[in-house]
DNA sequence: AACCAAAAACTACAAGTGTAGTATACAGAT
DNA sequence: ATCTGTATACTACACTTGTAGTTTTTGGTT
């Protein structure tokens, strides 16, 4: 029963900027977006929804109002990750995996960052094991 | 300059089946997807957003127009990876893999699995290579 | 106390989406 | 030729999202 997580693109560009660092004000984050272009008043609708969406968090010590996330990066990239695999892979990660390494222009560099990174799963899994 | 393919998450429905099979009557659809419970007016309408898109195509010789997809779903996963990567992994399909792979709940199975895709792959790279 | 700039709140608006009702066209049955 | 049931088209409506303008509040400055 958890709550739903949904987070649009623009909303997502936002959260990045809290999960490196937080709490921050509109400004600080604004000036962490300058590179989005977006005019001030679309970051504060952007911060607002994500606080009407329980997303955020904010609190008002100060003379500003400092928003903070509620929700980690990693429940949400599981969230979206989810989503993701459900709507264009059925659901079904090994599929997407497969159809990922059977691609035409996967590089011999990145099988064998693949293969490192398996390798030292199953290492971790033995040690865990011990 | 590749179109821009936007499909919804209900209109990815109707176009996985007509990725199955094609050219289907909206009939035919409408009875593949009698367990999404949708009123055939609703998927009516997708189809015809999707037509509008040029997703979908139409063709009419019989008494009834019939539907066939114009994108392939390998072109569309490969957009909807792409942008899922972009927006969640900042655009680092590494990073999504080396969360993936750390992931704690991930079985000794998959891991098998995966180790296997890849030893596959590294197979048949060499014997393209002879 | 009055004023001003910055912050915050409120309002706006078009496009897209999920979801479906209403109207019309047309081909087969009578 | 008429009726009628599907097929297709058209309309609707609330919610989300991207994007930003307008109004109000407020704390520091004169």
């Amino acid at each position: 029963m958890s709550k739903q997580i949904n987070i649009s693109d623009a909303e997502w560009k936002v959260m990045c900027v809290l999960w490196k660092s937080n709490p921050l004000t509109s400004s600080q984050i604004i000036e962490e977006l300058k590179d989005t272009n977006w005019n001030p008043n679309t970051i504060h609708t952007l911060l607002s929804r994500l606080e009407k969406k329980k997303i955020l968090g904010v609190e008002k010590n100060s003379r500003f109002k400092e928003y903070y996330p509620l929700v980690s990066q990693k429940e949400c990239q599981v969230h979206e990750t989810k989503s993701f695999i459900e709507k264009v892979y059925a659901g079904s990660m090994k599929l997407f995996l497969s159809n990922y390494i059977n691609q035409e222009d996967l590089t011999k560099d990145d099988i064998e960052y693949l293969k490192k990174l398996i390798e030292d799963k199953e290492l971790n899994r033995s040690k865990e094991n011990d």
